[in-house]
DNA sequence: ATCTCACTGTACACCGGTGTGCAATACTGG
DNA sequence: CCAGTATTGCACACCGGTGTACAGTGAGAT
């Protein structure tokens, strides 16, 4: 199957680096327009135009990715069948890298491409729920909020921090996940013991 | 002092006419333009130029509205005395209304005007700033965080969720006041019981 | 050696929003 | 009634970003 032509294989090449430059890019500024996307990718406007006929293209097919990695993160922390609380701290620590690679999307997720971007997120808002439901319907979690708007408030303070440029390393995995685990419902001792497992 | 001719009792009437509704229009759409702000006030697109020569007046007028507003609720609350957990009850609770006026300065934070309105917000920063670090250094909130970044981090959640269209009434503030509560590491029970009081 | 095709370079049309100019109009105070 | 002025209703220029067209170039495929 691995049949593909130097041809075919470097321009898959341009492909992904545009992608993964365009994260960079649209990360540091999110309403960086396509001509900064290109310069930065080391080509020539025109040319993102032969791999993403629109804009639109280029966010979701970077969308359609991010929500690929959450779901698979998201699949593998819920199998575990460890408690919920404990497994969102798992959740966030393997969470982490990737909500700050997309962390644009937070951004992007108002104004124009919205709806488009809320939409694909959709399985993966599914699945936190579930997690939220669970911690909740066992008495880890707090029952203030539906499960849905808590979990959407959560993950949205991991992007949130993941996002606020502060003295990263693991440091910043580490507040998003006692902050998100605290305004769960977990106790603070408890929040704290779980993190201090695995730091 | 009282000398202002109807000519310009009118003339500011419609001046706050256009800011009071450049907030909801905003509000609903934070990239709404000029056009639209003005359509919706009743008014045409060139006499909002004539209040404000450029957009960016507007919205740091919108701005230097919300700073005064909350600044005025910090002094109030921080004057009496209490305890720094119930100081920030107090806070959210007067602050709710204004939060949820104001929620669109939280989208326009970012982009072009960011840092005009992040530099108006430095004020209201600094006295949130100083009652988180009165709440850490007595204890009642918890040292996860820098006193800085927390309060950020907590009145951000409180704006997200104002922002948040759920069933209105109280029920959104309350849902804040406790959401933001528990990740200042307030204990759920005396969360609970500090909003119960003044539901 | 030639062909193919990804990429280049430059030009263009289009769009929506901003901000300005100016004559016409309506309304208010003297 | 007249003067002043807030507001209107156009006009326009400008800007930046999007998406397209098309001829040209260079490197890998055959």
């Amino acid at each position: 199957m691995s049949t593909e032509s130097s041809r075919v294989r470097s321009m898959n090449e341009t492909r992904d680096r545009i992608l993964d430059v365009a994260l960079d890019v649209l990360g540091e500024n999110p309403d960086a327009g396509m001509g900064e996307i290109a310069s930065a990718a080391g080509v020539v406007r025109r040319t993102v135009y032969d791999h993403f006929p629109s804009r639109l293209d280029l966010v979701r097919t970077l969308t359609e990715r991010a929500v690929t990695e959450m779901t698979a993160v998201l699949n593998e922390v819920n199998a575990s069948g460890a408690e919920a609380d404990a497994t969102w701290v798992e959740f966030i620590a393997r969470l982490w890298p990737v909500a700050h690679r997309y962390r644009v999307l937070l951004a992007l997720r108002r104004g124009e491409y919205g709806e488009a971007i809320h939409g694909l997120l959709g399985p993966v808002d599914e699945l936190l729920a579930d997690l939220v439901k669970r911690g909740q319907d066992t008495e880890v979690f707090a029952q203030h909020l539906p499960a849905g708007l808590l979990g959407q408030v959560a993950y949205g303070v991991v992007f949130a921090i993941a996002d606020s440029d502060l003295p990263n390393g693991t440091f910043g995995a580490r507040a998003a996940t006692i902050t998100s685990l605290l305004m769960l419902g977990v106790p603070e001792t408890r929040a704290i013991a779980l993190v201090g497992d695995q730091p």
